[in-house]
DNA sequence: GCATCGGGAGAACGTTCGTTCTCTCGACCG
DNA sequence: CGGTCGAGAGAACGAACGTTCTCCCGATGC
């Protein structure tokens, strides 16, 4: 509860908390972890360094929180995402790489930001190594939820995730958005050949 | 030309050259390049200072040496093990996941340089950008050399590339070398599709 | 009204980094 | 043999970083 309604000058703990992960997913993203300073992080977001420690005592776990959030988030997209546009699992799985189209679209796309991130921290920081991990293994659980429902082997749903997975290493480093067409059309024949 | 053969307390430019490249691509895999600094590389390649920065004039230089030179070691094993162990455009498709299979075994393994170098200095490095988009092409033109020879369209080509990039990606941050097989087999199935 | 608390702004601190400079010494040239 | 060149070792420099500290002010409680 917030006790002292002051005016505009200060922000509450949770108010700074939303803007602080805001601000440095976006910096995170468009120009990595390391290439960003916390007095960047400060001067975009408005928060004070004193409340960014209070809310983040460091850097290494403000990051953790970054990817920690858009791994919550990507899960809710993308079963939400299954949940609007299909029904069936065979929908389903490929609605997934629709949903990849769409975010491959967005213009200041730069790839998969655990891909990204343990490509820069993954040898040295175990936390982002694991973060990026279970993120990898809960898009493999969603494709492995349609494709047991199918009746399919387990193994289509690992071969659907590196589809997924490439597409986003290929969309990211070339910046096109056609890995996500392209991997769809081998997904539905991956689907069909059994 | 080596005017000078003294005896073992100096190198000639080429070896120093040569360790710099080993011994930066080696840290830079094992722990970025951001967390490598020149002074480890002078320590671990054992060439001085000023030599480094003889051969090499910044670090961004020496980053996108080391990117090059593994292009075209890459290149070269690709399509050297493509000719050894496999004939005809078919097998020599499939043949590259055997390739991604040895790799991805080896104990020091942590993803692609390039997926992960881009990762992390894609966004704010043009030529480490460019370096990665080259060689991901390369690795696409060398999957369309066999699937024009078969006869089938272009975009199986970019289908087989999303499958080998997604098992790069999914190897290196789950250390586990499996994604090549299951990649392979996916590989297949396009393969016969048609 | 006054003491206290907590926050914002930003200076300060210690470290690390990329890069350059200094010092020294051995090898070649006359 | 004396002078010059270039190399190695590592100190030094300036900037940037993550983190902490200082100063000041507004709001709250008695």
């Amino acid at each position: 509860m917030v006790l002292h309604a002051r005016g505009d000058r200060t922000m509450d703990a949770e108010t700074a908390e939303l803007k602080l992960l805001d601000t440095a997913e976006r910096l995170f993203d468009e120009r990595g972890v390391q290439a960003v300073g916390m007095d960047a992080i400060r001067t975009a977001s408005g928060v004070s360094l004193k409340r960014l420690y209070q809310v983040f005592p460091s850097k290494e776990l403000l990051v953790e929180a970054v990817l920690r959030r858009r791994d919550e988030a990507v899960r809710a997209a993308l079963t939400g995402h299954g949940e609007r546009v299909a029904d069936g699992p065979y929908e389903r799985a490929l609605a997934v790489f629709d949903w990849l189209a769409g975010w491959f679209a967005e213009p200041d796309f730069r790839g998969c930001a655990f891909i990204n991130t343990f490509g820069e921290l993954g040898g040295v920081t175990p936390s982002v190594a694991a973060v990026a991990r279970d993120h990898k293994a809960a898009l493999r659980a969603y494709f492995a939820e349609q494709t047991d429902a199918l009746g399919a082997p387990p193994v289509l749903a690992d071969q659907l995730a590196l589809l997924a997975n490439g597409a986003m290493a290929v969309a990211g480093i070339t910046g096109s958005p056609e890995p996500a067409a392209q991997a769809k059309a081998a997904a539905r024949v991956l689907l069909d050949a059994r």
